[in-house]
Formats: C-alpha cells, sequence, structure tokens
DNA sequence: CTATGTGCAAAGCGTTTGCGACGGT
DNA sequence: ACCGTCGCAAACGCTTTGCACATAG
C-alpha cells in the first residue's frame, strides 16, 4: 500500500481520502468489479463519495499502470490491479472473472508464424464455462 | 452461405435481404467489425439500411450461435464469425483483431486445479503486442 | 393473411466533461 | 497559495426500444 502512495507521488497525483479508498478496495476486490461495484461498495463507508470520482480515479489509475481494463463482452467496464501475469476463469451464465496461474504456458512459446503479425509483448488465456456456484444451481447458460 | 440460409430457416428467421447482407459482410470481414463499421460498409450498397437494424441483426445472429462477440476493453462491441476454435492478436495501438490458430495449444491440456473451479467449455488465447503497420508508423503505444 | 422485420425517433445506460468549491502539498 | 481533485449536473456515445409501415412465408 505504501508501494501505492510512493507511486502516486512519483506520478504527480495526490494522496486524497477519495483515491487512497478507491484503490484499497481494488486490493481486497478478487471479483474485478465495474464502476458501480466499488461505488456501492464505498458508499457504505464514503457517503459523499461521487460515482464521477470513481471513473475519474480509475481512468487516471489506469494512466499511470497501476490497474487495468480487463477485456470482456459487456458493456460495463471492468477492473483489476496489475498484478503479476496471471490468466482468467470466466463463467458464461454469471460472468464473474476469477484469476489463476499457469507458469508452463507462460514460459512456452508461440508459433513461430506469429513474428509476420508484429511485436508480440504479452499473452493471455482466457478460460470460459461455468463456475461451480451456477452448475450447482443447474442454471444452464441462456439460449 | 446457403447454410445459414438453413440455419436461418432451422431458428424461424426470414431471410431478409438486410440480414443476408449483414451476414455476407461479417463472413468477408476479417477485422471483427463494430456495428458502426458494418453500417458504413453496408449504407454504400443499401442506401435505406438503419443501424438500428444493424444492432438487432447482430443481436439476433448471436442470440442463434451464428455470430459472437469478441472480448475488448473499448466500449463499442465487436462482431466475428463463429468460425472454428481460433485466437486473437491484438494491435495494443491501433486496437485491430487478427486471428490466429494454434493446434498444440487447443489440444493441451490446462492445469488440473481448474476442475476445483467448474466446468470448462473452451480456452482461448489474446496475444497483445504491435502490429506491423503500427511498429512502422513508429507509433509508440499511447501513454 | 399473419408474424416478423424494418426505419424512424426517442429513450436508456455507462461514461465523460465543464464548472465552481475544496483540500493536499 | 497553488494546482490537482471533488461533487454536481449536463452532455456524450453506443445501444435498445416503441411505434407504424413494409415484407417474407
Amino acid at each position: 500500500m505504501s508501494a501505492f502512495e510512493q507511486a502516486c507521488r512519483d506520478a504527480g497525483l495526490k494522496l486524497t481520502h477519495q483515491r487512497l479508498e478507491i484503490f484499497r478496495e481494488l486490493v481486497l476486490a478478487t471479483d474485478h468489479p465495474a464502476a458501480e461495484t466499488l461505488y456501492h461498495r464505498l458508499k457504505k463507508h464514503l457517503p459523499t463519495l461521487s460515482l464521477d470520482t470513481i471513473y475519474r480515479t480509475l481512468a487516471s489509475l489506469e494512466r499511470h499502470g497501476l490497474i487495468s481494463r480487463v477485456y470482456t463482452t459487456q458493456s460495463q467496464a471492468r477492473f483489476e490491479l496489475e498484478r503479476r501475469l496471471h490468466h482468467h476463469l470466466i463463467c458464461s451464465n454469471c460472468s464473474e472473472i476469477i484469476d489463476f496461474y499457469w507458469e508452463s504456458f507462460d514460459q512456452s512459446s508461440l508459433p513461430e508464424n506469429l513474428n509476420a503479425w508484429g511485436k508480440v509483448k504479452r499473452k493471455n488465456v482466457t478460460v470460459h464455462g461455468l463456475c461451480r456456484k451456477c452448475l450447482k444451481k443447474n442454471t444452464p447458460d441462456p439460449a
């Protein structure tokens, strides 16, 4: 967390109460929350917090590489801390997103013909399926 | 294409001119176009076509499993034909999305501990980097 | 002939922005 | 005291919806 404070100072960002709380909520969250989700969670302890501040803060933290936007098919953007290389499990029913690690994949190399495309920076796996909760509820995917 | 006509009949969808043209454009497209992109491309040959029809048609084709929505961090939704298993290359600069194939990955198995999560249906790789065009233009990624 | 699909215009929803007040540094 | 940030409200962009007419089956 004080690494966060240092990063803010380096970036010229002020250490406001709101900023700290929004970041702290993201540290604790494992579910890649949307802006609105964060808003509802934080509103309990910060009743005057506004949704705009959440949006502005998320954009600013993203710009400075402290958090990142998650790839999704939904219209709502979702966010996560910029952590070590990881991959995502996505439930097609409840659209929960969970991290997992797969080091043997990380160390493997891509097909050679990708060099023709350009310069590769990162590779990520997304696994789709049904999480245990949704399997139990016996709720098959929509349509 | 007549497979498409058959699929429409099976789904109880009428074979309208607009529907056929929108689907045909998606068959030809390799760049995972957004609704608006399709609109501009089709407008040339179908001047009376409306954007709402594009949206409605895309939603309907998606519901029937003929096309799918691509995972993205942008607010605009992008679409592709439901083809054989493939993976995506995404340029962080121009956000172009290109398909690639990687059969040795497709045949590999996931870490065993994922069974604890639920039932896996599909796994996809997303490669991020800079495409050749953007490398040439010497346009480094934003910020 | 009937149900579905279309085009138009208006509404919806998530997100962004201009403004004046506020608060770190 | 200064510049970044906040909350408010209004605007924005992408997408969806209600309605009346048109069209495929």
